[in-house]
DNA sequence: CGTGGCCGGATTGTCGACACTATTGACGAT
DNA sequence: ATCGTCAATAGTGTCGACAATCCGGCCACG
């Protein structure tokens, strides 16, 4: 009746550690070490390890072990592209369903962006923009395309930061975000899916250009 | 030393008698059954069902095991939907991309969809239509979309059926598939792109229409 | 006749042990 | 000095055993 329960998700930390990126890219990920450091069964440590592999997240090679995937430029690309065209759809859903309480918050969220934006705080605009995105997952209804996005998102998540660097991006995105939330204010699918898409296209291009004026950092080892 | 090796992929296997609807929805999986059927440890059985989880194949209950999922008809209108906008962004791509050798092939599986339609070969019909689509994937070189596309596929497989059996169909659908040919050998992405989605619009309207045309079957059990 | 507790069978969850594989480093021949 | 061989080591793959849990029927009791 003790109140251990080690077990319940090693899969969850692990996968919060390696979204996070405390552990880095390729970095290797030995059962033993991690059971110990986890405080859960070797067992467990394995289950998890298979279902990070089956999400993406992590490549497991037979008698080998597991190592933290590594994403490459290109990869993020196709990613990103992805993400496009579900969120489209997701923002073409949560146009027609939206509803008052919920174009409230989005307003708020809006507003708060303002702020960070007037403050130059690119940090907390990247977390208000996710917070953004995940409000209309929610307005959209749509379980299958949030979760693939989701999935998407948490394997892009090293990419992300590089964009939000690009000097004047966060005004130009703010911009957009009004647009989005001016089609779901209307309830006009089309637009919203438009606006969307646009915003998307614009993130990749942003990308595009991170990754192309940073040139070398090959490789990540263990370190 | 001898040739056993039973191992390798009890998942591929449990798989593919899910995906072929030899495993009904909602049946059960006990793994020991499982690991005799398939002369695999219950470990190798253990390591499959989670992955089959993580892969939405397979819901998994703690401490009551695994069964079939049992995808209902709005998810599977919702994964249709996704398809659509991924099948499209795919076939954006292809349409850049695509060589005169893969034009052919697909030339090739056309004229042999004209022939099963003459036939009434509803079936024949269905299984080139999977080659057509794997075809544009192939063209389109992106293996993100791809691998997804290929996951929801199937998860919707158990519907694909109903939707091959409305009447004249077959014969839309192969004009529909003229279409995307068309704008794929002019290199148009924005053409292809639309072509496809309109087809897989298409799709969604039949498989509406054959869900709501059939009244009652409304949950599977074991048996 | 309905309700709730309790036992027995069945199945899953977890652990430890051990075989197997890959990798590393030392050592000796060329 | 370079390369190949080989033993030592680290780490994974798999199995069997056992505990924990769930599900069904059974029985006492109201």
């Amino acid at each position: 009746m003790s109140a251990r329960r080690p077990q319940p998700d090693a899969y969850r930390r692990l996968r919060e550690e390696i979204v996070s990126g405390r552990l880095h890219p390729n970095e290797r990920l030995t059962e033993t070490a991690l059971a110990t450091r986890l405080k859960a069964g070797r067992t467990a440590v394995r289950a998890a390890l298979v279902r990070l592999d089956q999400e993406g997240l992590v490549v497991h090679e037979r008698n080998r072990g597991a190592r933290v995937r590594h994403i490459t430029d290109p990869e993020a690309l196709e990613i990103e592209e992805v993400r496009s065209a579900l969120e489209g759809l997701i923002c073409r859903r949560a146009a027609t369903r939206i509803t008052p309480p919920q174009l409230r918050e989005l307003h708020e969220v809006l507003k708060r962006m303002r702020e960070q934006v007037a403050a130059g705080d690119a940090l907390g605009f990247s977390e208000l923009n996710a917070t953004f995105h995940q409000a209309i997952w929610a307005a959209a209804e749509h379980p299958t395309a949030s979760r693939i996005v989701g999935e998407l998102k948490s394997q892009g998540i090293r990419f992300q930061y590089q964009t939000a660097l690009r000097p004047g991006r966060a005004q130009r995105s703010l911009s957009e975000h009004e647009a989005i939330f001016a089609a779901l204010k209307a309830h006009d699918g089309d637009a919203a899916q438009v606006a969307m898409e646009k915003h998307l296209a614009q993130v990749i291009d942003t990308l595009r250009w991170a990754i192309e004026s940073q040139p070398s950092r090959e490789r990540w080892l263990p370190g």
